[in-house]
RNA sequence: GCGAAAGUGGCGGAAUUGGCAGACGCACCAGACUUAGGAUCUGGCGGGUAAAACCGUGAGGGUUCGAGUCCCUCCUUUCGCACCA
């Protein structure tokens, strides 16, 4: 700056508006752009050692599809606004970002524009990374993890052998669930209303493979007893966790068959209503039941009818659209509490994949039982009453009676038990007598990871005639992905045409050898992405032990709900695997999940077919990057739906501009102009503690950045307010000074680039990202007075001013004594007066 | 069917603990500045009234001096689960 202007400045700050510059978003935007690209540094965590506090805050991993959608955005605006608050604040940092590679979008691009996956991917990752920076998301790009490339999925391989090694991963021939528009199968997380996750239009086909499984089940009751410990957790993914693991307490009885030596197991929760029992039902696909039912053509003809029905009820995805219906095998079997025969029927209401496949029927006490034994005419027995009958009239519950609050009743020697010790006495019974014991059952299923695709991990295992299923050797990894490949969506994975690939040698005998042609489930990917961020560039190892025990669990995970139990389980499942084998100490990864809404666009999810899909980069070119950003965190609270409105970007790049010209008016304020505080001094200062304080209690607590930013919003409207007293020096220029880089500084998690420049405007030098986050001083936030409404009967009727914390007693006089109020009860019985201190007075007159 | 969340102006949304309903923004209206305004500034803006009164947080009831907030019943929307024995 020149003397000359210098002077200009210090003799004409009467006319600040002369000074006051036009907020040109693209050009501030462009500027900044340019010099954060040469300073990746700035957004590099410290190592371990670092005397700051860690902070690690993560995104979930976008799948590079081509472009940023405007969810992505808001995902990575609200992760971004807290690593530059943490920042602030004085921690060390970690907020990396990365790619979730692989996976079947790319085999379709392949096909349509004769574009290799690879190429497709890394392209798309390039235009995604370019829209990040352009929105000045702060990620350390030195941590860049991408699943495809083969110094990632090495150690999908890796953990894959460690695994098999464990007994963790086992293959077995299994009814899976076949998407033929993916032509792959599907995991059981994946299906949704009996169709595919990705084509929820494609019912999926139920087909018999040899598969790769993980044994997630093994870790069913811990998945389960920690989702305790996630407190920090929306309770409503825990919920859908816990719903979904799915763990039931029961026992398994075996009942004999009638003249056979084969027994029937049923598991039921419900032992205590076992005299109850008037049918077994066996599901369709019940081994016993070609025993059973031999050759029978007609009876062979109804169980392929119910064996339809299932596939039909799982592809409708609505249980309640199917009738129940079933038929007598013509077998009886025998109830082992009682010697009774009661018949066996097979039904279409019984899933062989949970539990035995075969339950006891108990009309009376099962809505689903009784229904079935009211079309079919089955006995339905009452065995338990609720307890009110213990005495008095017996009179008989409305059916189907499935209380647990009850007694037993015609169960021999349990009669009268109730339920809760009936079920413990008659499971320890069954045990004695070696026909049942008790067991827990879960829903939840082993992890199938086979698909038949070519765009994913290969999975690292050989097939040789001699030595049968054999580990590819550590030493040999990665196996790698071939690049020339034809993509078909027809006849099983495409590296099955691919001898180079299929072809090898066993490492056991030397002999000829077949590659397993199969590639892993993407979601193996994602499951533990995160612990390869704390030291991406490591070649030896999947992990660094050391810097995950330092970084260790995620501070805060943000994204999508839709993520709650695919991917949330299995990286659960896979942190507990990990921390057996010893590579950490953790036993759960995140400590802090936050689930954002949906971005929607006229009440509608936003959608090619629908047409309504607005596109980051046509906002960040038509308002800026700032613009965009505080608009994705002023419009709803974060965890709500946000419907995106185009003339709510353009109110929030008006505001901006108006804090461009508010800074850039008062920047070069220098110099008293005023020695004495004034009130309205006092006031924007008060204002300002205020701000402050609303701002950075939404960072810690409930993250409501829509009213951050209307709390910032109203502070700059209170500085123009005070624009007559600024001219006339009622205000001091130092105070207007530490007014705008407070400002300045609680805009700079959300609007990066403006924060940036008005930081320079002001005359500072270092980055903003590691100024100190403006210090809250409750003195100067308090107000000294306070207008108290007065009401009779609970409805306002004056009003008075009083100063804050004025006692109880001294304010009803006050009111008492107020004008109007007088007016109004004169001639009144005052029955009494309640007075909250600086809320509100009541006088309740009668 | 079961479970959860939500329902507040024309719109998005505020109201941390039972204490002034509608902060902030959008849209709209009026005015100022202006050759001009899709810039900026000022004012208005739940319904109602000349002004008041009065009525207003999905509906109905309740608790309370006082309810958007707590309790009960119901309605609507969204999401999750869904023959799990």
């Amino acid at each position: 700056m020149s003397s000359q202007e210098k002077t200009e400045i210090l003799n004409a700050p009467e006319q600040p508006r002369e000074r006051e510059q036009r907020y040109d978003a693209q050009k501030i935007e462009q500027k900044w752009h340019q010099r954060w690209q040469q300073k990746p540094e700035l957004y590099r965590a410290e190592p371990p050692n670092s005397a700051r506090k860690k902070y690690y805050v993560l995104e979930m991993l976008p799948y590079p599809s081509g472009a940023l959608h405007m969810g992505h955005v808001r995902n990575y605006s609200i992760g971004d606004a807290l690593a530059r608050f943490m920042w602030m604040k004085g921690y060390n940092v970690l907020h990396p970002m990365g790619w979730d590679a692989f996976g079947l979008p790319a085999e379709n691009a392949a096909l349509k524009n004769n574009t290799p996956p690879r190429e497709w991917t890394l392209q798309n990752v390039a235009n995604m990374k370019r829209q990040m920076n352009r929105l000045a998301f702060s990620y350390d790009w030195d941590t860049e993890i991408t699943s495809c490339l083969p110094d990632y999925y090495k150690w999908n391989q890796w953990f894959f052998l460690k695994f098999f090694e464990r007994g963790l991963a086992y293959r077995r021939k299994s009814k899976v669930n076949w998407c033929p528009e993916c032509a792959t199968v599907l995991a059981n997380e994946q299906v949704v209303n009996g169709c595919c996750w990705r084509h929820e239009e494609t019912p999926v086909e139920q087909r018999d493979l040899e598969q790769w499984f993980l044994r997630i089940t093994k870790y069913a009751d811990e998945l389960l007893r920690d989702i305790e410990v996630l407190e920090g957790w929306p309770e409503k993914v825990r919920t859908m966790q816990r719903n979904w693991i799915g763990r039931s307490e029961g026992a398994q009885v075996e009942f004999q068959i009638e003249n056979t030596a084969d027994k029937v197991s049923v598991f039921t929760t419900r032992i205590d209503t076992i005299f109850g029992a008037t049918s077994i039902q066996l599901a369709p696909e019940h081994p016993l039941v070609s025993r059973l039912i031999g050759n029978d053509p007609d009876l062979l003809s109804r169980l392929d009818e119910l064996i339809n029905d299932q596939r039909m009820a799982r592809e409708a995805g609505d249980p309640n659209a199917l009738e129940k219906r079933g038929f007598f095998t013509g077998t009886n079997a025998i109830n082992p509490f009682n010697q009774e025969k009661i018949p066996i029927w097979i039904a279409n209401y019984i899933l062989m994949e949970y539990g035995t496949g075969a339950i006891m029927s108990v009309p009376a006490h099962d809505d689903r039982d009784y229904e079935f034994a009211r079309k079919y005419g089955l006995e339905v027995r009452i065995v338990i009453l609720p307890r009110r009958h213990e005495h008095g009239t017996q009179q008989d519950p409305a059916l189907p009676y499935t209380a647990m609050d009850s007694l037993l009743i015609n169960s021999g020697e349990f009669s009268g038990l109730g339920n809760h010790e009936a079920i413990k006495k008659m499971t320890q019974f069954a045990e004695q007598n070696a026909f049942g014991k008790g067991t827990v059952t879960f829903r939840l299923r082993d992890w199938g990871i086979s698909r038949q695709r070519y765009w994913g991990t290969p999975i690292p295992m050989l097939y040789c005639d001699k030595c049968g299923i054999v580990p590819v050797p550590e030493k040999d990894l990665p196996v790698l992905l071939p690049e020339k490949v034809e993509i078909t969506l027809q006849g099983g994975s495409p590296l099955s045409r691919v001898p180079e690939f299929v072809n090898a040698k066993c490492p056991k005998c030397g002999g000829v050898a077949r590659r397993e042609t199969d590639t892993m489930d993407t979601f193996v990917d994602s499951s533990w992405y995160f612990y390869r961020y704390t030291n991406a560039k490591l070649r030896t190892a999947a992990i660094d032990s050391k810097a995950v025990e330092y970084w260790f669990p995620i501070d805060q995970y943000i994204g999508g709900v839709e993520h709650a139990i695919l991917h949330l389980i299995y990286s659960r499942f896979w942190t507990k695997i990990m921390r057996d084998m010893g590579l950490i100490k953790n036993s759960e990864p995140v400590e802090r999940l936050f689930t954002q809404g949906m971005v929607i666009k006229n009440g509608a999810k936003m959608s090619k077919s629908k047409g309504n899909i607005v596109s980051p980069d046509e906002m960040v070119e038509r308002y800026g990057a700032d613009s965009t950003r505080v608009y994705a965190l002023f419009a709803a609270p974060p965890d709500r739906d946000l419907d995106w409105q185009e003339n709510g970007v353009e109110g929030v790049s008006r505001f901006l501009a108006k804090v461009y010209r508010l800074v850039t008016r008062y920047a070069n304020f220098t110099g008293e102009r005023s020695t004495k505080a004034s009130a309205g001094s006092r006031e924007l200062e008060r204002k300002l503690h205020q701000t402050i304080r609303r701002v950075s209690s939404d960072f810690d607590g409930r993250w409501h950045f829509n009213t951050s930013i209307a709390a910032i919003m109203e502070l700059v409207n209170a500085i123009t307010a005070a624009d007559a007293q600024i001219a006339s020096g009622a205000i001091t220029a130092a105070q207007i000074r530490s007014t705008m880089r407070s400002l300045v500084l609680m805009l700079a998690p959300f609007a990066p680039y403006i924060a940036a420049e008005l930081w320079e405007t002001l005359g500072e030098q270092s980055p903003i990202l590691r100024a100190t986050w403006p210090q809250f001083d409750p003195e100067l936030a308090r107000e000294e007075e306070v207008e108290v409404p007065i009401q009779i009967n609970g409805k306002n009727r004056s009003r008075i001013v009083v100063p804050v914390g004025l006692p109880e007693a001294q304010v009803r006089e006050l009111a008492l004594k107020d004008e109007k109020i007088r007016s109004l009860i004169e001639g009144r019985e005052v029955a009494k007066v309640i007075v909250v201190p600086d809320k509100l007075v009541n006088i309740v007159v009668r």
